[in-house]
DNA sequence: AGGAGGAACTGATCGAGAGCAGTTTCCGCT
DNA sequence: AGCGGAAACTGCTCTCGATCAGTTCCTCCT
């Protein structure tokens, strides 16, 4: 389905387990064994859609479901008083959503879809379940949470050390590195539903200033950010540029073979 | 112990688990039964000191071990290629040190004593047995994380979007907020053994402009950060100033009764 | 008592990025 | 084909915090 001219999403049901994102994600890391993929299977029933704009965790509510997301961008914000917002980190499909908020007692973030999107209801008990009936699955999907607290890690290092021109860099590369694990995007670019208010948003910049940064990094050759896309144009320039190193979000197995 | 005047460490054997600081961390959340004090006491039995300024966990490497802190304060950060650092969080008696790394392949980020620490070292293994033993203490463990991740989000919005000086006052209360669970800190202040360089670096400021805001926020009367110490001159109007928000530290038991 | 070294502190200048106030382009809608 | 709204884009000014270049204070050392 196209929307936007170039937006690509997967709808329908599920006709196999290996067509979910989470599989292919976890599958980079962890041979999954039949019972297991039954497991996620089971996990993957309670499908429920949301439009865009529709914001389904609340800051401050004590809603205790955790989502699979299956197709479509998320982003998991914090707000101010002041009346501006921080993104913490955008979702794409294979991610999941409010997994801390089944843990603590009250989320403490809002999430929110930026595209229509496809997810996954998990309840709690099923979660639990799931872990105790296959650890190894508990192990994959707690290293997925590692993973998501480096990002979080490496974001701060973004706002508080790059300058705005190496965040822009950072932050598109990194999104283009989660896309690929699951089949969204290569070296040459990937679909991007997202505004540049976004961008600003969770970069810690006006949206007027990320517009000039985006107007640099494409007259520098580097990268072009339009009309839903974003384009590698000189990807290992890029790459030096940002100062990109991938070892946060790696892609070597972790405590299983 | 003094240490610079003020400074109070707790030293010496462990007379009972009581004494420990983790312990006295997770019975604000959950009731610990006499079988999993024994399990913890078991966790605290490799028992290692380290010098202010000691690194004990390196970017990089795969050093595949996490730490209990006793007593003393710690740091995680991150380096960049330019030189400058990025410390992302700070620990307190009570924490766990490197826990990702025990997860991911290779840790992302170094970890230094600031003051000269205690701490007990615990292997993959022995933390993976304990969880099985006890899944009631695996739960705590993951709350303790979960609070962890909390923290350097709301890190992340301080640096995204606070100006300076309410982060720096956000910073001292967290910090206050933290110590007081562990019973070395309540509303009239604690011991600090951090400089203002710890200050900049934590919170992407130069140490020339946190001088300055710490200048500000003294004359202003509301709190003073001066010889090891910190001292809340006026509480309720730096919890108002910073918008202090407790809610992610919260501060009420989450699964467990 | 005198010096050495390091943190704390201060003033002056500079620059990245914010804020404002627009215009232009691109959509979908009727 | 024309309209309306949102996102993208641009020029201008101003501010917050960095940087530089010091001085003062403290503590340890002999």
């Amino acid at each position: 389905m196209l929307i936007g001219g170039v937006y690509l999403e997967c709808h329908g049901a599920l006709n196999s387990i290996h067509e979910s994102p989470l599989v292919r994600k976890l599958r980079a890391f962890v041979a999954l064994s039949g019972p297991e993929l039954d497991v996620l299977l089971r996990l993957h029933q309670r499908r429920r859609t949301f439009a865009a704009g529709h914001a389904f965790l609340h800051q401050g509510h004590s809603q205790r479901s955790a989502f699979i997301l299956a197709s479509g961008w998320v982003c998991s914000y914090k707000t101010l008083p002041s009346g501006s917002r921080q993104i913490v980190d955008f979702q794409v499909p294979g991610d999941f959503l409010g997994l801390r908020s089944v843990l603590l007692q009250t989320s403490d973030h809002f999430i929110e879809a930026v595209t229509r999107v496809e997810v996954s209801e998990v309840l709690p008990e099923e979660l639990l379940d799931a872990f105790t009936e296959t650890p190894r699955l508990a192990a994959a999907v707690l290293w997925a949470a590692s993973r998501d607290e480096a990002m979080v890690v490496e974001h701060l290092i973004d706002i508080g050390r790059r300058s705005a021109e190496e965040r822009v860099a950072h932050f598109l590369l990194e999104m283009g590195f989660r896309l690929s694990l699951v089949g969204l995007g290569d070296k040459a670019g990937y679909a991007c539903p997202l505004s540049q208010f976004h961008l600003a948003d969770a970069l810690g910049l006006s949206a007027v200033h990320v517009n000039r940064v985006l107007r640099k990094l494409r007259e520098d050759g580097m990268v072009t950010f339009r009309g839903g896309k974003v384009t590698f144009d000189n990807f290992e320039k890029l790459v030096a540029f940002a100062d990109f190193d991938m070892a946060y979000l790696d892609q070597e197995r972790p405590l299983l073979k």
